[in-house]
DNA sequence: GCTATTGGTAAGCTAAACTATCCATAACAA
DNA sequence: TTGTTATGGATAGTTTAGCTTACCAATAGC
């Protein structure tokens, strides 16, 4: 197919798919002239996924291209996208007290430790959750009890993820699944949270609407 | 104090002071008289909080202004914050095919009402949630099994979260709890279930580095 | 009295993610 | 064949969010 099918089957525009194609994130077409390329289903998949990762991911075109890239490699390793590669979904800037997030980290550290987890002491994560334990008690919060809580929760979401990556038929299958299921993951399990949230606030505080 | 002292304590520039208060974000200081006015200490934690939603939440100006304007009502409703206020980490442009989204939400709808969950019919998490959905299948992945795993450990996290608001002394510091709370929780789960799913990849596949 | 700071406003800046315009060439319809 | 439309590729422009800079008259504090 021609450039302008990709467009209609996809719903992205053609200059957007070029910029795309000249960030990286989607392979040139095969060229048959100078000026004519073919694109096929594989590029169809690719830009959904793109245009997944950037609407609901919101990830940044950056951090696209580098997962995209691990998912071209011919050796993939599930385990580094899984651990490394994926970002998390607090952003990077600071705001937060290095002091207060060095203390956290420790926490975290220890909370690892105790749980067995088997992390590198490098992981991003480590980080990004000391930073969002730093943020709970500049607010004035006690994380104390909602940590150990959420850290048994991760454990239980973690093996239902690694069970549908395991799902997959190859090993090529598991790494795509393991960056959709983490990306995508984060924002079903936030949304199944809020109405979670929502049906657990009627229940205790009583219902104020009736629209259900 | 004034405004370098404001400043100084939360790491926030003037300038950029000067735009939340423009914005609406933080409440005019007391006026002594034309151009001199007075913050406190309620200031600092606002201002505090502002940058936690912005650095962490990524939430954007306009929904911080209005969660801050739910948070200074005088009626505080703490289920109406849960429900509504609180906009879900998924992003809100499109790029999924509006029929599979209908398909998708009709799905949702079932799950939510063969739990008995009590959420208002136009939550937008329901809409949240369905894009996901769609999502995951427009990229050939099945959420039939994963669905049902997250929507226990929605229930279990909710239940957690709702905790963590009761343990608040009146109704405003729930109502503040139930913000930061859901706003840092999607952060910290997220974090946590990046080390418990690096965790669950070391078991499944066998560890390739050794730097725990 | 004198310098630094303040509150307030308007204009400017930066980065990210597109979008528009060109151009020579190629495909397609008449 | 011939006019019209589409294509790949490149460069420049646009939009939005979130700040920054610059400026001003008025005040603080020595």
């Amino acid at each position: 197919m021609r450039i302008a099918e990709l467009s209609r089957r996809t719903g992205v525009s053609v200059p957007t798919i070029k910029y795309y194609l000249r960030e990286g994130l989607l392979p040139a077409g095969e060229l048959t002239s100078p000026n004519q390329a073919r694109y096929d289903d594989g590029h169809v998949q690719r830009l959904r996924l793109v245009r997944v990762l950037l609407d609901i991911g919101r990830l940044p075109i950056a951090a696209i291209r580098q997962l995209l890239a691990a998912l071209d490699q011919s050796d993939p390793d599930v385990h580094q996208v899984l651990g490394r590669a994926l970002p998390s979904a607090a952003g990077g800037k600071d705001s937060i007290d290095p002091e207060a997030a060095r203390t956290a980290r420790v926490r975290i550290d220890k909370l690892v430790g105790e749980r067995g987890w088997l992390v590198g002491r490098d992981a991003p994560a480590r980080q990004a959750a000391a930073e969002v334990i730093a943020a709970f008690e500049q607010l004035g919060a006690d994380v104390g009890v909602l940590l150990e809580q959420y850290a048994d929760v991760a454990e239980t979401v973690a093996g239902h993820d690694l069970d549908f990556v395991g799902r997959a038929r190859d090993a090529e299958g598991m790494l795509y699944a393991a960056m959709v299921g983490s990306i995508l993951g984060d924002s079903l399990l936030a949304a199944l949270r809020r109405l979670a949230q929502e049906h657990e606030s009627a229940k205790k505080f009583g219902i104020r609407g009736d629209d259900f």
